[in-house]
DNA sequence: GCAAAACCATCCATAAAATCGATTGAGTTA
DNA sequence: TAACTCAATCGATTTTATGGATGGTTTTGC
């Protein structure tokens, strides 16, 4: 003999209702069954809901209190049923996401704002990482989606291509390399290279694939606190040109003329495990970022 | 088919102990009621609350969504039903209490806080009324405790007495009435007396008792405010001592020597009617009240 | 002022549900 | 490999909720 949320539902429709009597009609039920679950509930709690001295059964204080409660307690449940509800219209309850530091972050919110606005039960969860960081971080939390700059493929990971980004060599225009022709990587090897920590791993041997070898490189924790250092002339180094847009046209960085090239583009790809299937919110923010992706930033060749 | 209470403990119980039939036991059930319940709730919210592929049954994520909203929600259910045993034990869900004005405040409030602190769920409304407004009031809202200064006595009522209180009929010291011997009733009449509004009637005729009659009388609605107007010279009337203890040892106020007596004396009474008989926190706070004023405030003759 | 209607408690028979005990099959431990 | 543990399932049984009828009030409508 437990209190039970449907007799907490019979004694607010009896309340609202005014009568038993109404209540069972309301219900579908006999008066007699709203009588019995009333009496119930008084027992269960040990007090009298009801004061039935005169004709109509009217609520006591205590009543009123359990009442008051009691319509908080229905609101909870109520919230929990929608919550399931969701679920079981294939809303994930959390999806996770690990994007690489390197892409920009923009279009992932706008995605984001959009998806939080259809008003959906799902936590979204996101990290950033950098190179092979990103794969790992995907694998070892069993994320649902990464957005990354490369991976290692396997026959389970589903990827989709996104935009190009363009890489560019760049230095402050104070930079004793600034303006320099025909660079040669021994001509870069006297300088300070700034680079991105791999947060995949510690062993320098993994680290990124565009590293010149120089002596001293900087590892830095992300793309900003890099462009920063650049700018401050502390060295060259590789940096996306939607980050550094304007100081190229203001002349403020400027790229390097380097005998190897000084624009790499890669095409950063979105990717998710058919080991773990997108649940609905998965395949819409996959959706969205892709739509966020291709509006904002048209591929250049 | 609705959700219930014992359910969603059912899957608390069985997470914490790690099994369907670990619960099953500390239930005192059969394992197979267990099971039972646990598929009805599926059921009903239309999702899985578990994956049994493995051996051991295994929350799923949205099950552990599931179980985090009904964790809140079981913990709302224990509040209800702590307050239904308060309830049950003799706590009143709400108690009223009106005060006199002319009484003093403190030994109520430090009563209030005493009865605070024991935790109960009672919720107590306290309103301040001036002479047979405090009755009025009672009767109206038909309050559990009234403290007045006076009151029309009926069979029903119940009134325990406090420590006697003195007011005294007082002016500033640079008032012209300070320090005159022998002032008679003709005198005060060309003064302006200044007296607390009752709050119970708009007509003059059943003010307080103690009014002297002149043209002028100014009406407060409040002690404190009388207090003020006096210290500025307003003109004179009578306040309980308590008040003005400190205006009278530093002569800022002056007793009148009025031929009819310039102190008069009363005994304030916490009244209940026994028609409404008073819940436990009701008794309890009017015992508190008699030992606050009985401490406090000692008697004087 | 009287009959009809509304209100709620109670009783009893029955429908609906929860529970038990036993069994099965899969997985784990020693 | 044998002994356990775990959870699903099934049929029988107990427990609980419901419907319908009745009775004692009080209110409403005429």
């Amino acid at each position: 003999m437990r209190l039970d949320i449907e007799t907490l539902k019979i004694l607010d429709l009896i309340v609202r209702l005014g009568s038993f009597a109404k209540a069972a009609e309301q219900l579908n039920r006999a008066q007699s069954a709203i009588s019995y679950q009333i009496k119930k509930l008084e027992q269960h709690l040990g007090i009298a809901l009801f004061d039935r001295s005169q004709y109509r059964a009217e609520l006591t204080p205590e009543g009123n209190a359990i009442l008051t409660e009691g319509r908080r307690l229905l609101q909870q449940v109520h919230n929990l049923e929608v919550l399931a509800a969701r679920f079981s219209q294939g809303w994930e309850p959390r999806l996770e996401i690990v994007i690489d530091g390197a892409l920009p972050i923009e279009p992932i919110m706008r995605a984001l704002k959009r998806l939080s606005e259809l008003d959906i039960s799902t936590r979204v969860q996101l990290r950033t990482e950098f190179l092979s960081g990103v794969q790992r971080c995907f694998e070892r939390n069993s994320s649902d989606l990464m957005l990354v700059k490369d991976f290692q493929s396997n026959p389970y990971l589903n990827a989709k291509p996104l935009p190009t980004i363009n890489s560019l060599l760049v230095v402050s225009k104070d930079h004793p390399l600034a303006y320099v022709k025909g660079l040669e990587l021994k001509h870069l090897h006297e300088h300070v290279e700034l680079t991105i920590a791999d947060s995949g791993t510690v062993d320098p041997q993994f680290q990124d694939d565009l590293q010149f070898g120089g002596e001293r490189v900087f590892y830095l924790n992300g793309f900003i606190a890099k462009k920063n250092s650049i700018l401050l002339g502390m060295g060259f180094g590789w940096v996306p040109d939607y980050l550094i847009e304007d100081e190229l046209a203001n002349h403020k960085l400027v790229e390097l003329d380097f005998v190897g090239g000084s624009c790499h583009s890669f095409v950063p790809k979105l990717v998710h495990s058919s080991e773990r299937p997108l649940g609905r919110a998965g395949q819409l923010l996959s959706d969205l970022i892709l739509e966020e992706f291709n509006q904002k930033k048209p591929t250049i060749e």
